[in-house]
RNA sequence: GGAGAGAUGGCAGAGCGGUCGAAUGCGGCGGUCUUGAAAACCGUUGACUGUAACAGGUCCGGGGGUUCGAAUCCCUCUCUCUCCGCCA
């Protein structure tokens, strides 16, 4: 959520950079600002009151103290009058409040500058590619079939068990699941990155405060026993670590990781994207996060593009990073970097991290603040990418490094699974 | 699930329906003293809103009520703790 003071000293510059995100209503401004003038009017006026109730309440405890009960009683009437005028007052405030605070949360996070003109996935912008495309045999077959090949994951069995996007990892499938998870979460706790477990269900103030109420609640699960939500992403609950908290400079930077299920509903997606391990409604992700003071987030957010392609580089996957288009990008991000591995049997690039700024866009909502060096409390800056999400690059693995004699493993995860090859099944 | 107790400032912990935004201690910050540090002593130390700056307003878990006036009384929700039951 932007705060109100920030539209107001750049207005104009304000609608050009949302027009840069393709905004549709740039006249929302305008009326935040004219719905934020009412509230200052109207808190004016209803504190101008009862500032008097309040003065007149301590005049007829004197006098009752003094026993002058007559004097006392004449004040209880104008209190009562004024009171009475507190009423409307109120009712107007909370209606305005609610209206100036519904209109704030459709805007979305001003694009940073640096952020490329454009509407669709194809005008994001390639910054750079690494790795090499792997030149495949002719009878090299996408993970579905692999996977069935080698039994790793069994998806039909997720059907019956759950339905479609639940899938079951068996055997190897799990454990080389389990060792992407570790070698993910070593390899970001070894950058300074403090590990969570969070809980996997969040209530609505955590949901609300990172973003995703009131919009997009129709893509999560939700237990409306216990009004809670299944996590779309351990973003959601590790944020919230620090909602309605004021840091101080030295607690800086906060830097977490957490391996979380993540589930989405992904409601309305169709067709051949959702093949395979392509797109789920649960699956695994490892998160990193940091808080920062806002000077350096930029600075941060180098470090973590950094830090995720790396780990792309070490599991020896091709990849390329693009910078996302001002129409791609999401709701509460300055600005996003996308990761994407080559899928080589698919021929399709297959995002698997994305790596974004969201300024104080988060921790407005979050509350979450710090003292900087002269005392004064400001908003930090929240950061997070994924590092990494697993279904895509379980995909990649399997599909670019099949051979006649089985799977090649990138040498980090030999250590962690225990052998170098996926063998094929004999018998 | 049953019974009881509780929720107050960064932490601990007082608080009679009326000068309580809140005692006291610890912690933090500044100072005196010291070569430096510790100790001791003195001072200072919540958030939000609002204003050019004052003033003013709001906040003692959330919501509602009683009252001229509520941290204090009533209702309700949530959470925590203790005991019992169940249980990975």
């Amino acid at each position: 959520m932007l705060q109100v003071s920030v539209l107001r000293n750049n207005i104009a510059d304000v609608k050009k950079r949302l027009a840069v995100k393709h905004f549709k209503q740039p006249e929302l401004v305008d009326a935040i600002i004219a719905l934020d003038d009412e509230r200052k009017r109207l808190q004016a006026e209803f504190d101008q009151t009862q500032a008097r109730v309040n003065a007149a309440s301590k005049e007829i405890g004197k006098l009752m103290a003094q026993g002058q009960k007559d004097a006392a009683e004449t004040f209880k009437t104008d209190v009562a009058g004024w009171k009475a005028a507190l009423e409307p007052l109120k009712e107007q405030m909370t209606r305005v409040e609610k209206e100036l605070n519904d209109t704030l949360v459709l805007l979305p996070n001003l694009p940073a500058a640096q952020v490329p003109e454009g509407r669709t996935p194809e005008d994001n912008v390639v910054v750079r590619e690494g790795g090499a495309k792997p030149v495949l045999a002719k009878d090299a077959v996408p993970h579905w079939d692999l996977t069935r090949t080698y039994k790793l994951i069994d998806f039909e069995l997720g059907n019956k068990i759950t339905g479609s996007g639940f899938p079951v990892y068996t055997g190897r499938g799990a454990k080389l699941q389990r060792c992407l998870i570790q070698y993910f979460l070593d390899y970001n706790t070894a950058a300074g990155y403090t590990e969570y477990l969070p809980p996997f269900m969040v209530n609505a103030t955590s949901a609300y405060a990172t973003g995703q109420l009131p919009d997009k609640e129709g893509q999560m699960y939700y237990m409306p026993e216990d009004d809670f939500y299944m996590i779309p992403t351990a973003e959601v609950p590790v944020t919230n670590v620090y909602r309605d908290t004021i840091l101080r400079e030295d607690d800086f930077p906060v830097k977490m990781t957490a391996y979380s299920p993540c589930f989405r509903r992904e409601a309305g997606s169709y067709g051949k994207d959702v093949r395979g391990l392509n797109r789920l409604h649960q699956f695994e992700k490892v998160e990193i996060i940091q808080i920062v003071q806002p000077e350096k987030s930029y600075e941060v957010l180098d470090e973590m593009v950094s830090h995720v392609e790396k780990l792309l580089q070490s599991l020896q996957l091709p990849y390329r990073l693009l910078r996302l288009c001002g129409g791609d990008m999401g709701f509460a991000s300055a600005i996003t970097y996308d990761f994407e591995v080559y899928s080589a049997a698919q021929e399709r690039w297959l995002e698997v991290s994305s790596v974004s700024n969201f300024e104080s866009f988060q921790t407005n909502r979050l509350k979450c603040r710090y003292k900087d060096g002269t005392g004064k409390t400001q908003l930090a800056h929240s950061l997070n990418g994924s590092s990494l999400a697993l279904p895509r690059i379980m995909a990649c693995l399997l599909e670019n490094n099949q051979a006649a004699d089985g799977i090649q493993l990138p040498e980090v995860l030999h250590p962690y699974f225990g052998a170098e090859k996926i063998h094929v099944l004999t018998a």
